[in-house]
RNA sequence: GGUCUCUUAGCUCAGCUGGAUAGAGCAACGGUUUUCUAAACCGUAGGUCGAAGGUUCGAGUCCUUCAGGGACUACCA
């Protein structure tokens, strides 16, 4: 790339006029302000006391050098400490030239790095997924697709949570008040039909918290002995024991639930190479208590619970195993982390998971590294930042969520109520107008979550709708639609122009130069596994792209050469926009 | 109490390993369509980057302290 001929051409002048030596990968060069002229610009304030010469005299020195050295500058201008260096519009020409057709453009050779295991989604299965989970399986989706792009072979998988005392607590609701109730007899989707009964419980297990509390009961016992509560339990260890009423209950309410998830994750375009059951993983991570227990690294207390003291690297001491020789969270995660490793023979294992089990995943890793596995290192927890309603968090039990489903379906109402108002698309059949409003719907949803990034919380307010406008994914579908509208009107798809014979106006070269970075941007927003790396980019390129368009004339050009380089960046700025979105999860329409 | 984290325009957010006069979108106000899709384009206005110190040629960015949010610190997951 250029930037690596240029840091070359660099480290070569300093070295050469002042006897500094640095490798050139260590050359800092940025893109030149906005304000000034130039395409990059070298600071060379840090090299001051080896010229011994002003901020100025130095980059001039430097300027001048480089520009007898390196063919592909064409000038240079000095403003105080910087030198900012303008490249041959030639250069980025033949860049566009040589790269307008390939498709793929910007993606490196598939599956030629280490593979990369990628966990998310994970859910429940005793309540419907919300926009908490939404932005989950989002994120999950969108960094394996970068990670993908950036050459990684990349395993898709969701570790389902479909065993435990909340599982319980929805089929004890159900037994005792479901009548039978099903998602045939009901019309309601599994899923939503399964939370009910989990709300259900809830009511009822605090109702009777509540009277017991006004019969002299400490909230804490009242907790403690509600009779739900205790039903729930019991119901808990009867399937621990295979009981089989239990287990055929847990089996017809799980798959409620999946036939649920199973449509949703296909309206979010989501999907996964594996799924782990915790229900068949949960006793493994015991094999390796007693590992740990056998190496001393695990101590056990009088009451046979089993610890590990994680004090000296900053946690506290952590329970590994019960007393009672279940299983917790931790256990059945050690079990699982081995066996992803063995399973698909990865270096890395990615989990997306909330911020809120940070301390979870340290306990994790530390424990992997204290047992010695290999395997260690390669946890990565990509935690990533709650969505926050303007009253605070949202809470299932409380019914204070933004249900998945239905926020989904208001995307497409939306999507559907402004196509129809700008009557754009009259016309057209019914069925691809609904799967025009899907990918608008979505497209505005997905770039609404994933533009922020993941590490940080981000609010949602159900009252203001999410935009179609400005900063948004609609509006980068629409930039999309535009462009294949006139490459429809070219007609033809081979696009030849002579590069003495054209100029460059300021926002063509901008989007030539932004083209240009597309893998560095993907190389990016990989190392940092963030999709709104990609997000911000092509918002400036669909931005870029959309002045020109009101600037430029296209297929009226009459000079041929120009008209055809203006195609040349109409072909390269759709395929890096459809490029770009894939990377999100988002598809583009060819009109809207 | 301890650990971690956040605070940038009225609102929602960018700001790459420290670099030039801190940027978008929305909302507000004004303008642009006989011409390839106006879900667009152009302009105006809006800021003590939570506060105070420090590090240095240079700090929104790094360090310390403080204020205010949030998360975690369960024999829950």
């Amino acid at each position: 790339m250029i930037q690596d001929i240029i840091k070359g051409q660099i480290a070569t002048a300093l070295y050469s006029l002042y006897q500094i030596t640095i490798a050139p990968e260590n050359v800092v060069i940025e893109k030149t302000s906005d304000d000034y002229s130039g395409d990059f610009t070298f600071v060379v304030f840090p090299y001051l006391k080896a010229s011994r010469k002003s901020p100025a005299a130095t980059a001039q020195e430097l300027g001048a050098f480089l520009n007898d050295n390196c063919s592909e500058i064409d000038s240079y201008e000095v403003v105080t400490g910087f030198l900012n260096m303008s490249i041959k519009q030639e250069y980025w020409l033949n860049f566009l030239s040589s790269s307008y057709s390939i498709s793929n453009y910007g993606f490196a050779e598939p599956n030629s790095k280490e593979a990369v295991l990628v966990e998310y989604s994970s859910p429940n299965t005793n309540k419907p997924l919300h926009l908490g989970h939404i932005r989950n399986n989002l994120l999950g989706y969108s960094v394996a697709e970068i990670l993908k792009a950036t050459g990684h072979k990349v395993i898709t998988c969701n570790l389902v949570n479909d065993r435990g005392i909340h599982i319980c607590k929805s089929m004890y609701a159900w037994m005792q008040f479901g009548n039978g109730e099903t998602p045939e007899s009901s019309g309601l989707k599994g899923d939503h039909l399964v939370g009910k009964y989990y709300v259900l419980f809830d009511q009822k297990y605090k109702s009777e918290i509540k009277e017991l509390c006004l019969n002299g009961m400490t909230e804490e016992d009242a907790g403690k002995k509600a009779s739900s509560i205790l039903a729930a339990q019991e119901l808990l260890v009867k399937w621990e024991a295979n009981d089989p009423e239990t287990v055929g209950v847990w089996k017809m309410m799980n798959e409620w639930v999946y036939r649920g998830f199973d449509v949703t994750y296909k309206k979010l375009g989501v999907n996964f190479n594996h799924y782990y059951y915790e229900s068949n993983t949960y006793l493994l991570g015991k094999e390796i208590v007693q590992e740990g227990l056998d190496a001393g690294i695990f101590y056990k207390k009088d009451d046979n619970s089993v610890w590990i003291d994680l004090s000296e690297e900053g946690l506290d001491q952590k329970l590994v195993l019960r007393g009672d020789g279940t299983s917790v969270y931790i256990t059945q995660d050690l079990g699982t982390a081995e066996l992803k490793f063995a399973d698909f023979n990865c270096n890395r294992s990615i989990y997306v998971v909330g911020n809120e089990q940070e301390y979870h995943f340290k306990v994790l890793q530390q424990i992997a590294i204290k047992l010695g596995k290999s395997y260690a290192p390669g946890i990565f927890h990509l935690s990533y930042g709650m969505v926050e309603l303007p009253h605070g968090k949202m809470k299932s039990r409380e019914g204070t969520v933004v249900d998945a489903d239905d926020l989904i379906s208001e995307m497409e109402l939306t999507a559907e109520e402004t196509t129809k108002a700008l009557g754009k698309m009259d016309g057209e059949s019914e069925e691809n107008l609904k799967k025009l409003y899907h990918t608008i719907g979505m497209g505005a949803l997905k770039y609404y979550l994933l533009k922020v990034d993941p590490k940080k919380k981000m609010m949602f307010n159900p009252e203001e709708s999410i935009d179609f406008q400005g900063n948004t994914g609609p509006f980068i579908q629409y930039t999309h639609a535009r462009i294949k509208s006139v490459l429809r009107n070219a007609g033809s798809n081979e696009f030849r122009f002579e590069p003495n014979e054209v100029s460059l106006s300021k926002v063509e070269k901008e989007i030539l130069v932004k083209l240009y970075h597309f893998p560095l941007v993907i190389a990016e927003a990989g190392r940092e596994m963030s999709p709104g790396v990609i997000c911000n980019y092509v918002f400036e390129l669909a931005k870029n792209y959309s002045q020109f368009y009101h600037d430029h004339q296209i297929l009226k050009e009459v000079n041929l050469n120009q008209k055809n380089m203006r195609l040349q960046i109409c072909e390269l700025s759709a395929a890096v926009i459809r490029s770009s979105f894939s990377l999100l999860g988002i598809e583009v329409p060819e009109k809207m």
